[in-house]
DNA sequence: CTCTAACGGAACGGATCATTCCGTTCAAGT
DNA sequence: ACTTGAACGGAATGATCCGTTCCGTTAGAG
């Protein structure tokens, strides 16, 4: 509701982000659904979305490239927060839950040939992360490492269940727990941490098919 | 390797748990694959399947209710475990995140009619569970409900990463991490736990669709 | 009143599958 | 040795799904 609608051009206006927020909503819930369901939702025609994007690749590249900068804008948000580090870091994982970029990278990548921009994007998104994780470190119970948090995030987001408020409720049940799980406990050491933990090498080799 | 190949009836008595393997392992990695990839596979042909099983419903219907047999056997030797409860208990979902069978049964519903007699299994699965759950109460962080097991389980199976070794590796390292967290802390009470536990109706209602 | 940007949505063409069909093989019975 | 048929392999079939294109319509701009 920018400017009221005021002619075709605010009604074209209007449909861009219409558009985006349902091709967002619809390819969270199934990443391989058809470009007309996208339609469908949006509540316009087909050819509403042609006019926009050149092909459903294109969207998907839209869509991950505005995800990964969503995904940034937190971490920087994250950076410049003063507050105690652990409760920093927490309000940090929250927002990347409820953000749920990961449906929008990770999951849609592999569908799609990522441009070098988008690499560029998710550097980027890890080299900030490393620096929040870095500041964050003493907090942390021995044997965690950044990428413990990038499959943590997976996790997370995996669920599912309900609508999408009760979604976003369970999910921050777990990742409580998670965090709890990760935070350095006062006594207990918390026995090893079975096998090696995952490596960026890991993370990064999926994104090629 | 029962009694060597001894001719005909013996082949095919093979390939009856060769196909079943090859199906498990295909439909686990990727729920939608095509009947074509199970037979490759299995290094048979598309006609060796479809004499063995009328449909790929039917198929499906069989991995299923194998997956939901298997669970109900971890649970039962779960319960005749008779160390101390919480070691035991710790056993138990580990034994469930390498039988994978999550990813067999509820995973897959949703793609096939479920049978009655599945219903009833499931049943049997959700008691079993309880009474597992029941006898280990007292070890259990404060607000810890039964059905946290089930959605636990589900986001512990969702992580794959490198191959099947790699993947039991990362998946027991979470499992770890989150069962010191549901672990009753000696001190820290850990606080609230965000938003209502998952009921079990929330859970069962995704067998439909 | 005309023109055309922006659409709606049917139609097209390719790809993917489940399922069927037919020719082949080879062990078991004669 | 020969016949027979259970067990197969894999191509052919028919239906379905989906991305993309095309064409007719509409309603604001000039």
């Amino acid at each position: 509701m920018t400017k009221a609608l005021s002619g075709r051009q605010a009604q074209a206006a209007r449909n861009d982000e219409v558009i985006l927020a349902a091709a967002r909503a619809v390819f969270v819930a199934d990443p391989g659904a058809p470009i007309a369901a996208v339609a469908e939702r949006a509540g316009v025609g087909i050819s509403a979305l042609y006019r926009r994007y050149a092909s459903k690749e294109e969207l998907l590249r839209k869509l991950c490239s505005d995800g990964l900068d969503r995904y940034i804008a937190e971490s920087e948000k994250a950076l410049s927060d003063d507050r105690d580090p652990w409760v920093a870091f927490k309000a940090y994982l929250r927002a990347l839950v409820d953000a749920d970029t990961n449906s929008l990278t990770q999951r849609l990548a592999g569908t799609f040939t990522p441009t070098p921009e988008l690499f560029e994007a998710a550097g980027r998104a890890s080299e900030l992360d490393r620096a929040v994780f870095a500041r964050t470190k003493e907090y942390f119970r021995p044997g965690i490492v950044v990428e413990d948090f990038a499959v943590i995030l997976e996790q997370i987001t995996s669920i599912k269940l309900g609508d999408e408020t009760r979604t976003r409720q369970l999910r921050h049940r777990y990742l409580t727990l998670m965090l709890e799980a990760m935070h350095r406990a006062g006594e207990e050491p918390g026995g090893e941490l079975p096998g090696p933990p995952p490596s960026m090498a890991e993370l990064t080799d999926r994104w090629r098919a």
